[in-house]
DNA sequence: TGCAAATATGAACAACTATTCATATAATAA
DNA sequence: TTATTATATGAATAGTTGTTCATATTTGCA
């Protein structure tokens, strides 16, 4: 008993929050976690949380790369959403934590 | 419908996760996680982590600062402690998603 | 073919942060 | 008091990262 997790595990635990701890990529992840069918093509996605194209295109890709989203490709459109429950669970754990102390 | 959580939920979200997404503060709160008491000071926690005390000093006051642990002084010892569920809970969710894609 | 719409990319910069090293503070014991 | 143990703090530095601006790529349509 006692041992921590190994590095590869607190380096990839690491990287996951590293990557869900931005404002932009937070407000992307509650943007594809709202709404009836839970997928938003790029246009959609920056209209709603108020950010620039470009801005949201760079900090879908990190989402992308980090495995946290995953896209559907359909004409020029590109739709993005969540890549599993383990992401949306993440996001609710968090709000539920800041929630208690306001 | 279809609306993000306001600025200060945001904000909070982002301080939370961004305190934890960091190798050293992840070891020090699985430290935390471990053992009978749940609890322990200073010098146990850099011993188990491997880190320097300084370091480890560091990184506990910005725990501290985020509300991600509780102290308990005794004598010349400061014995932290996670703060509460949600931090266990959040821990034991991003290491899941990890452990998953192995 | 050329045009427009949707998305991605590269460079540049400012801001932030993790770590180290040296030193300071606090509490206890002799 | 002095010495020792436990913890905290400040400064300095190197590395990282979020954002903007300009431009490129891809797809569909006339």
């Amino acid at each position: 008993m006692n041992e921590l997790p190994n590095e590869k595990i607190i380096t990839a635990m690491e990287e996951m929050l590293k990557v869900a701890s931005d404002e932009t990529r937070l407000k992307i992840m509650f943007a594809l976690l709202e709404g009836e069918n839970k997928e938003k093509c790029v246009n959609e996605i920056y209209t709603l949380i108020g950010a620039s194209q470009s801005l949201t295109s760079h900090q879908l890709k990190v989402l992308k790369d980090a495995d946290l989203v995953a896209t559907r490709k359909e004409g020029t459109k590109i739709y993005y959403s969540l890549k599993d429950e383990h992401v949306a669970k993440l996001i609710e754990v968090v709000k539920e934590h800041v929630l208690e102390k306001m």
